[in-house]
DNA sequence: GCAGAAATTGCATTCGGATGCAACAGTGTG
DNA sequence: CACACTGTTGCATCCGAATGCAATTTCTGC
């Protein structure tokens, strides 16, 4: 019962009577194996509970079945929800995923030595990564998807939330709803999602003629909370409508209105978020947001992505989806539809 | 400048005109290697851009450095933290992540079939996993240690916040405050934290000659809800104290009993939770609750793991952490402190 | 400058599974 | 019953790095 070393598919083979090429044959699908001695390699298989070396086939083969999946902020509420669906995804195509979770850019390099030594088939990466460090994978031809980010004038295939129409949409409603002072919470300077939807917002509503205060968050629940203080202390209390660049934001800066100036949300100060996260549907909040279409997108990631490991030289391509507008009631909106 | 196929140690070795041997001991610490060399080498592999294939190196020295990290619902909040903070942890030790992550218990089974074919050096696990399915790691020597839950009779390493004693606390906090009325909102019934969660706060009532109702849930915001309902049905709205066997579930009761039943939280009701997540410490729910020590925890599974992965005879130990009180305003607690 | 010890290096082999090729069996035809 | 053809099978080799061993170099002390 002492299983000390684990099974080869010469012990199957030996076991089974057959030589180590027909174990080998049986479980890669597609090999010419007659169903009687694949029944018999099964059977000595199951017996010794055998499974094959993913290494050993890797390593001839060259392809690890391994994939990267590369998250910035793991604790930011919305990534646990795609990380969980892409990598069912990616399981239900018998490949696993090598998780990278980045705090800090610097240890970018580190977590990617890692990846190299793994001989990844291909990358999903929802962090912020440098030009360079892109264009190692190309360089490397190891196929890469971006997750809401964009790479170097679209050069390289990404699945994005339309962040400009979303906040488009937002804009438009508040607007029609009459709103006037308007303020924006920004997420960090660098990150790709939060200019895209901070641009959207403030291009919209310089094309309806009105502007917006700015201050600079980092999408997290204190950001929405100083962020507020810091608008209402420039609007001298006047704000009238709240544009943040995430959920996160949105709800520090709903709990700051209410609990902190004791401002009346929607009625006093319209707050609207995007990503459309759990916790924006509680009933404390019922955030009215953006929500992203995290199932879709997600399939979209992997099919690409999976596309392009079995043909590297597919063009990249740019995937966006619209975001569905969430009325919620954080927020007076014009509710056209 | 087409870097076309991954390099090898053999291209190393021969740009810088030593034996693939000469390669080889340079990635590996210890190996006996002159610093000339050694510099020699490190040149030639920067210029290649090479990396040690890890397939290859596992094959022979049969150690992926791969630890598989197992985890039931991601979405759950509280995992995500925990999942970031053992990822960063093991990369510490230069030791990669396979993420696993269950849905349905009836996936483990093809998940374990990743798990076994990737070699892994040991594994975390945070999710149910069938007696069974835990033995195969025995039998196969893969050292294992749970996360907040328990094997077998104490079988199996694992890493646990203590709930017995942290609802012990609660209830005792609660009924030096006088609350008369208590109900108790489970989780899943196959949950072993649930178990001891309720367990312990039903434990210590009855020591204190109290008693409570115990509807079930499931760790999710609507079981919060949901529950509340039942229980004010089956109090007549004489609830006085819930306790419910997570944060999220807290969070969901706060709501309800505010926004449904308008129910002044915790004056008229005191609620508590368990986990100390995030969204616990917003302003609008300030939930009491016990806060699991996660750094501590997570740093005492992996150092367990790692030093089983390096003596798999040690025996098998059960670390318990206390969880600190966190009093919130969402229960009238004694507050003795 | 030399014997001997210590450190370094290269050679050859190994890990476990995949696969081209040749040998072989089984089938249907004339 | 010989023949061509399709379908299986085993043999030998390969993937890329690690390592025991022996050969070589460098170092040490005298």
């Amino acid at each position: 019962m002492t299983e000390s070393r684990p099974t080869t598919s010469y012990d199957v083979a030996q076991r089974a009577g057959v030589s180590q090429s027909a174990v080998s044959r049986c479980f890669r699908p597609g090999s010419s194996i007659s169903p009687k001695t694949r029944a018999r390699v099964l059977a000595a298989a199951h017996e010794l509970g055998y499974h094959p070396n993913a290494m050993a086939s890797g390593l001839i083969t060259k392809r690890s079945n391994l994939v990267a999946v590369m998250i910035s902020n793991l604790t930011n509420l919305y990534y646990p929800e795609v990380l969980a669906e892409i990598t069912r995804r990616l399981s239900d195509h018998g490949i696993s995923v090598l998780l990278v979770a980045l705090q800090a850019e610097s240890e970018a390099d580190a977590m990617l030595d890692q990846v190299w030594r793994y001989r990844v088939d291909g990358a999903i990466i929802a962090a912020r990564v440098s030009p360079e460090q892109l264009s190692y994978f190309e360089r490397r031809r190891v196929p890469v998807v971006l997750y809401n980010r964009f790479g170097e004038g679209g050069s390289v295939p990404s699945v994005c939330c339309d962040s400009v129409g979303g906040e488009r949409q937002l804009v438009d409603q508040l607007v029609a709803a009459g709103h006037s002072i308007f303020g924006i919470i920004t997420g960090p300077d660098d990150s790709y999602v939060s200019q895209q939807r901070v641009g959207g917002a403030q291009q919209r509503l310089q094309e309806l003629g009105r502007e917006a205060l700015v201050v600079k968050g980092a999408f997290d629940y204190d950001s929405g909370d100083a962020g507020l203080r810091s608008l209402m202390a420039k609007t001298g209390g006047k704000l009238d409508a709240l544009i943040c660049a995430n959920d996160l934001m949105a709800i520090g800066a709903i709990d700051c209105a209410r609990v902190n100036f004791g401002i009346d949300v929607p009625n006093a100060l319209s707050i609207v978020g995007f990503d459309g996260v759990a916790p924006a549907t509680w009933a404390s909040y019922r955030v009215s947001t953006v929500r992203q279409p995290v199932g879709r997108m997600t399939e979209a990631a992997v099919s690409m992505l999976l596309e392009r490991i079995e043909d590297p030289d597919l063009p990249p391509e740019v995937r966006t989806f619209s975001g569905k507008l969430i009325e919620g009631t954080s927020a007076r909106l014009a509710s056209i539809g």
